[in-house]
DNA sequence: TATCTCACATGCAAAAATGCATGCATGAAA
DNA sequence: TTTCATGCATGCATTTTTGCATGTGAGATA
């Protein structure tokens, strides 16, 4: 008949999870005390919210309706707390950005010193990881992404345009001048596993080598002499050991966006960042087009 | 950055309390772990949410903000409670009754007592009161309300409907009789308090001795032979020493209805409590009208 | 069949939350 | 002024909650 609020967080977070231990995770507890609070929700309310299973836990019915009363709150509460980073005008405490791993090295880093230096109280966490991160959720404050849609209840300024060319190391490179047609070698990437149409114009005789579900493994690949891939300018140019190869000629390719929820893009910490976001990736434009 | 939805519970209690010990009564606790909360919340979040004043805790700007979003978290988590006790079809546990003190003991006691009897595992609370409770917030699962409109959210059935008249002790209503141009004296009701306009009719020579706001205490003013008071019908004739007096002709009164939310209604042991009492009242109609 | 993993239950010790008693400050009443 | 009531802060003992270590059973793998 107490603490109910809590509890029914945990019910929320066990339904979603499907088991104890992913559940406890995603609260920072041990699974030890979600399953305690389960029993002690299911105590209070007099009947069974979960099924025991022998791989995990799966809600019962009325465990269902309790799960999607608790996921709006669960809504509010994120509104809330969006609502309060939002209006915090302080240049102190933890601000936790995400951007794709390989952006990161050559076109993030000199922005986050400049920024530490700037603001030293603030301590910045950076999620270096291609999943779109729930900025709903606070996942993270503020997205760096390479996308064509910023997104639906989010704000974005796109930082810059790219474009798209292959890249093969200087070996592959001669091969293809010498004998023109000769068959390419591709490394494609699994989102779209197909050689680029506008290589063919110039290059019919195209095949798929390998098929690969990581960027930065093709760069590896590449550079191993395995092919061509397809890979934004500011990639190719970055990694050792490849050249741009006249295959694929420089096409669009998804530009990079600074997103944040709206709720939160007025806070201190994320307008800052991004004021110094924005001039750089102006003035490193080249760096993205042909 | 742990425990976080029961704090923002106690958020709430305290805004609308104004003050640790009124929050802590409502949830339950002692106000010393609702200021621990409290310091906890705003430790968690890193801002003021109360200025601390002498006569108790005012809501900053943000913890107004965190209030409201709580209060729909709060109304969220009451209808989930409520959704639950509809669907509860057992016939054990509490069920939380309310009615007007002055009604129970001549014609809710005996269902009541019909009620426990037949389903003993029921643990009946019943709150004697004239409040309207808060059904939305749970504060009783059924009510038996004398009143025109049965409410928004709420269901309702009609029990009876109800006449008043005016009742006075025998030597009253023989002094009336013997001199019928004498003063009438009436104790009036706080909510109405004038001379019920019908009375003029009759008996032009009226006036208002004493104004109550309780209507127990004025049938006791009543029996003490202080005056003529206009009461419903059941309760002039439930109480000793009274008789109806022809000063008022019965008139109608605001019916008697039993109600509960909408969400509560189905639960099986509300709907056996409507399946006395509907019965009973119907049978007993003739206690309310001339 | 033996072994390994995964998910969970349970007992016990540490950690945290809670309640109580006491003391302080303010404003009202005697 | 003194006294009382209200509202709150703080120190301490108790209760509750939590985490860890260990053990069990089901299913997959060798």
């Amino acid at each position: 008949m107490k603490a109910e609020w809590d509890d029914l967080k945990t019910v929320l977070a066990v339904a979603r999870g499907g088991t104890l231990a992913a559940a406890a995770k995603r609260l920072g507890l041990n699974y030890t005390t979600v399953a305690r609070r389960i029993q002690r929700a299911e105590a209070a309310l007099g009947v069974s919210l979960f099924h025991r299973l022998p791989d995990g836990y799966r809600a019962t019915d009325v465990g269902q309706l309790v799960a999607e009363r608790a996921a709006t709150m669960d809504q509010q509460a994120d509104g809330l707390f969006r609502a309060l980073r939002g209006r915090d005008q302080t240049l102190r405490g933890r601000l936790v950005l995400t951007a794709p791993q390989l952006l990161i090295g050559p076109h993030v880093a000199p922005v986050l010193e400049q920024f530490s230096t700037l603001h030293p109280d603030v301590e910045v966490l950076l999620r270096a990881t291609n999943d779109l991160l729930d900025l709903n959720r606070r996942e993270a404050d503020l997205a760096i992404r390479i996308s064509r849609t910023p997104g639906d209840t989010l704000l974005g300024l796109r930082l810059c345009e790219q474009q798209a060319a292959s890249f093969a190391t200087p070996s592959v490179a001669e091969r293809l001048k010498d004998s023109p047609n000769a068959p390419v070698d591709w490394i494609v990437y699994e989102q779209s596993p197909n050689v680029p149409k506008a290589a063919l114009e110039h290059f019919p005789n195209n095949r798929v080598r390998m098929v690969f579900d990581d960027m930065a493994a093709m760069v590896g690949a590449a550079q191993a002499g395995l092919g061509v891939v397809r890979m934004p300018m500011f990639l190719g140019r970055a990694s050792v050991g490849l050249q741009q190869i006249p295959v694929l000629p420089p096409q669009p390719y998804a530009d990079i966006w600074v997103v944040a929820h709206r709720d939160v893009w007025p806070s201190a910490k994320v307008k800052a960042f991004r004021d110094l976001l924005v001039p750089w990736f102006k003035a490193s434009e080249c760096c993205f087009v042909a």
